[in-house]
DNA sequence: GTTAGATTAAACAGCG
DNA sequence: GCGCTGTTTAATCTAA
C-alpha cells in the first residue's frame, strides 16, 4: 500500500486537466483523498472539541461551580467521551472499509493497475464531473449535502463519516453513537430536529421494519433499528455485495425510467400531432361515447395532452399498429364496435388494461377487448381466481365506465360468453356457483395467426417474449405457489426480468415435454381443484393443437396483475350495482 | 365470397 | 310471480 498524501485542489486540478490518469485511477485517487480529508477533518474537529472543552472547564473553574453548570459540564464531558468513541469507531470503520474494498478487489491502491468495479461511476466521467466530485470531497460540504447516497458509491462509511466533521451531526454518526451507550443517545436527543426528521425518514427504516434489501427484520423502535443495522448490516462482504446489487438495480431502473420517459415523450408528441391533424385516416380503435368525447375534447387542449393517468383521455398503450388514439375526428365515430385487439393479436389484455385502468374506469370508452378476455381478466384478478356471476358484473362496472350503462345487454353477453366458451368453468362452491378460467382452454380458444406488418409481429415478440411458451398449467401452479416471476416489479425491472427469464427458460424445457403430449389439462393444476362440482362444457370449436410459437403469447399475461389483486380485496363487494 | 369469431338479442329452464 | 342464473339459438357484423 502506498502512503497516500493529501493533494491540494490545485494539484488535483492539474491532474484533471492533464488527464494523465485513467478514470479508474482517478476514482481511486479520489477515494484516497476523500478518506484522508475525512481523517484530517475528524482530527481537526476533535481537536477543536477538545479545545472547547478545555476552555469550558477553565471558565467553569473561574466562575465557580454551580449545580446546573456542573450538570451541563458533565453532559459535555459525556458527549466528548461518546464522541471520542465515535471517532475511534469511525476510523476503524474507515480502515475496515478500505481493507474490505481492497480484499474484494473493489479498490486496488497498488501502484500497478487499479481496478474498480465502480466503472459505472468512473467510466464516462468527464473531468467536469470529477471536479465536481472533488469539490464535494474537499469543499464546503455540509451535513445535508454530503449524505451517504450522494455519490452512490460503495464508499458508504467514508462518505457518511465526512459529515461528522460538521457541527451538525448526521444520522450515521448518531447511529454509531447510539450503539455506544446512553450518553450518546442523550446526544441524539439534543440534536436538532433535522435528526428527528431523518429518524423518521430513514430510507432503510419504515413501519417498524428494516428495509435493507431482503431483510425485513422487525425493529420496534428506531434505536433498535440502528442496533440491528449496525449488527446485521455492518460493513462486510455481504453488505457490500448487497449494496452493489442495489446499485445495479437502481441503475437499471434509472435506465428503464429514462427509456420510458423517452417513449412517453414520443407518444405525447405523436398524439399531439395526431390530435391536431385535420384528418386521421385510420379509425381509432377505442371509441368514446359522445358525452365523454365532448368533455375531453372541450376540456383538453392539445397542449394538455400529458395527462395524469386518472384523467379520462386516450389510453396509453400503443398496442395496435393503427393509432388507438382518440382524435377529434373520431368523436363522430360512435357506433357498434367490433374491433377487439386483445385476442386477435394475442396481445395481453392485462398490459393494456393495467396501463389504462384509470382511463377505462373514468371514460365511457368501450374497452377493446372481447367479453371473454374481460371476464377472464376479472376472474384472474380476483384473489382466488374465481368469481360469481354477480362479482363478474361488479368487476365490469367497477373497471369500466362503459359497462355502467346498458346493463341488460352486456350482462346477457357476459352470461352468454360464460356459457359458450369452454374456457370458463362453472364450479359449484359452498356458497353457490363460481366461475373460473381454464387457461389451457383459453389459449386454445383463439388460435388466430398473427398477420399484419412485420413490425407488429416483431413488437409483440419482443415485448412479450417473456410470456412465450410458458404453459398455463405452469403459470397456474406458479401463481398458486406465489412465484413472483411475473409481478409488476419484475415486469418493470430488466434485471429481475432476466432472472425470471432464466427460470422460465428452465421451466420451458419441462413444459415442452408436457405440452407435446397433447392437451392434458392435468387435474393437479386445474382450477376445479378442491371444488365440489364441475360442469364441463363441450365447445364446438375444439381446434387442433395450435402450438405455434405465438399461440401462447397471452399465457402469462394475467400474472402481472397479481399484485393488483390486493387492491380489490379491500373494496366492499357491491352486490347490486344496478 | 367464404369462414370463423364476436356481439347482440331473445327464448327458455331451474331455482330461491 | 319475480328475479337471477345459466343455456341455447339465431341474426348480424367484422376481419382474415
Amino acid at each position: 500500500m502506498m502512503t497516500p498524501q493529501v493533494i491540494t485542489p490545485q494539484q488535483m486540478q492539474q491532474i484533471l486537466q492533464q488527464q494523465v490518469l485513467t478514470p479508474q485511477q482517478l476514482q481511486v485517487l479520489l477515494q484516497q483523498q476523500q478518506a484522508l480529508m475525512l481523517q484530517q477533518q475528524l482530527q481537526e474537529f476533535y481537536k477543536k472539541q477538545q479545545e472547547q472543552l478545555q476552555l469550558q472547564l477553565l471558565q467553569q473553574q473561574h466562575a465557580g461551580k454551580q449545580p446546573k453548570e456542573q450538570q451541563q459540564q458533565q453532559q459535555v464531558a459525556t458527549q466528548q467521551l461518546a464522541f471520542q468513541q465515535q471517532l475511534l469507531q469511525m476510523q476503524q470503520l474507515q480502515q475496515q472499509h478500505l481493507l474490505t474494498l481492497q480484499r474484494q478487489g473493489l479498490l486496488s491502491i497498488q501502484p500497478g493497475q487499479p481496478t474498480l468495479p465502480l466503472q459505472s461511476l468512473a467510466q464516462g466521467m468527464i473531468p467536469a464531473e470529477l471536479q465536481q466530485l472533488w469539490k464535494e470531497v474537499t469543499g464546503s460540504h455540509t451535513a445535508d449535502d454530503v449524505v451517504c447516497n450522494n455519490h452512490s458509491t460503495l464508499d458508504l462509511s467514508t462518505t457518511c463519516v465526512s459529515s461528522t466533521a460538521q457541527p451538525k451531526t448526521s444520522l450515521l454518526l448518531n447511529s454509531q453513537a447510539s450503539t455506544n451507550g446512553q450518553a450518546s443517545v442523550l446526544t441524539l436527543k439534543r440534536e436538532s430536529s433535522s435528526h428527528e426528521e431523518y429518524t423518521h425518514n430513514h430510507p432503510l427504516y419504515g413501519h417498524g421494519v428494516c428495509k435493507w434489501p431482503g431483510c425485513e427484520t422487525i425493529c420496534e423502535d428506531f434505536p433498535s433499528f440502528l442496533k440491528h443495522l449496525n449488527s446485521e448490516h455492518a460493513l462486510d462482504d455481504r453488505s457490500t455485495a448487497q449494496c452493489r446489487v442495489q446499485m445495479q438495480v437502481v441503475q437499471q431502473l434509472e435506465l428503464q425510467l429514462s427509456k420510458d420517459k423517452e417513449r412517453l415523450q414520443a407518444m405525447m408528441s405523436h398524439l399531439h400531432v395526431k390530435s391536431t391533424e385535420p384528418k386521421a385516416s385510420p379509425q381509432p380503435l377505442n371509441l368514446v361515447s359522445s358525452a365523454t368525447l365532448s368533455k375531453t375534447a372541450s376540456e383538453a387542449s392539445p397542449q394538455s395532452l400529458p395527462h395524469t393517468p386518472t384523467t379520462p383521455t386516450a389510453p396509453l398503450t400503443p398496442i395496435t399498429q393503427g393509432p388507438s388514439v382518440i382524435t377529434t375526428t373520431s368523436i363522430h365515430n360512435v357506433g357498434p364496435i367490433r374491433r377487439r385487439y386483445s385476442d386477435k393479436y394475442n396481445i395481453p389484455i392485462s398490459s393494456d388494461f393495467a396501463q389504462n385502468q384509470e382511463f377505462y374506469k373514468n371514460a365511457e370508452v368501450r374497452p377493446p377487448f372481447t367479453y371473454a378476455s374481460l371476464i377472464r381478466q376479472g376472474i384472474l384478478e380476483s384473489p382466488e381466481k374465481q368469481l360469481t356471476l354477480n362479482e363478474i358484473y361488479n368487476w365490469f362496472t367497477r373497471q369500466f365506465a362503459y359497462f355502467r350503462r346498458n346493463a341488460a345487454t352486456w350482462k346477457n353477453a357476459v352470461r352468454h360468453n360464460l356459457s359458450l366458451h369452454k374456457c370458463f368453468v362453472r364450479v359449484e362452491n359452498v356458497k353457490g356457483a363460481v366461475w373460473t378460467v381454464d387457461e389451457m382452454e383459453f389459449q386454445k380458444r383463439r388460435p388466430q395467426k398473427i398477420s399484419g406488418s412485420p413490425t407488429l409481429i416483431k413488437n409483440i415478440q419482443t415485448s412479450h417474449a417473456y410470456c412465450s411458451p410458458l404453459s398455463a398449467a405452469l403459470q397456474a401452479s406458479m401463481a398458486e405457489n406465489s412465484l413472483p416471476l411475473y409481478t409488476t416489479a419484475s415486469m418493470g425491472n430488466p434485471a429481475l426480468n432476466s432472472l425470471a427469464n432464466a427460470i422460465r427458460e428452465d421451466l420451458n424445457g419441462v413444459m415442452e415435454h408436457t405440452s407435446s403430449n397433447g392437451s392434458d389439462s392435468s387435474p393437479g393444476r386445474s382450477p376445479m381443484q378442491g371444488m365440489h362440482q364441475v360442469h364441463v362444457k363441450e365447445e364446438p370449436l375444439d381446434h387442433d393443437d395450435n402450438d405455434g410459437p405465438l399461440s401462447l403469447v397471452t399465457t402469462a399475461n394475467h400474472s402481472p396483475d397479481f399484485d393488483r389483486d390486493r387492491d380489490y380485496e379491500d373494496e366492499p363487494v357491491n352486490d347490486d350495482m344496478e
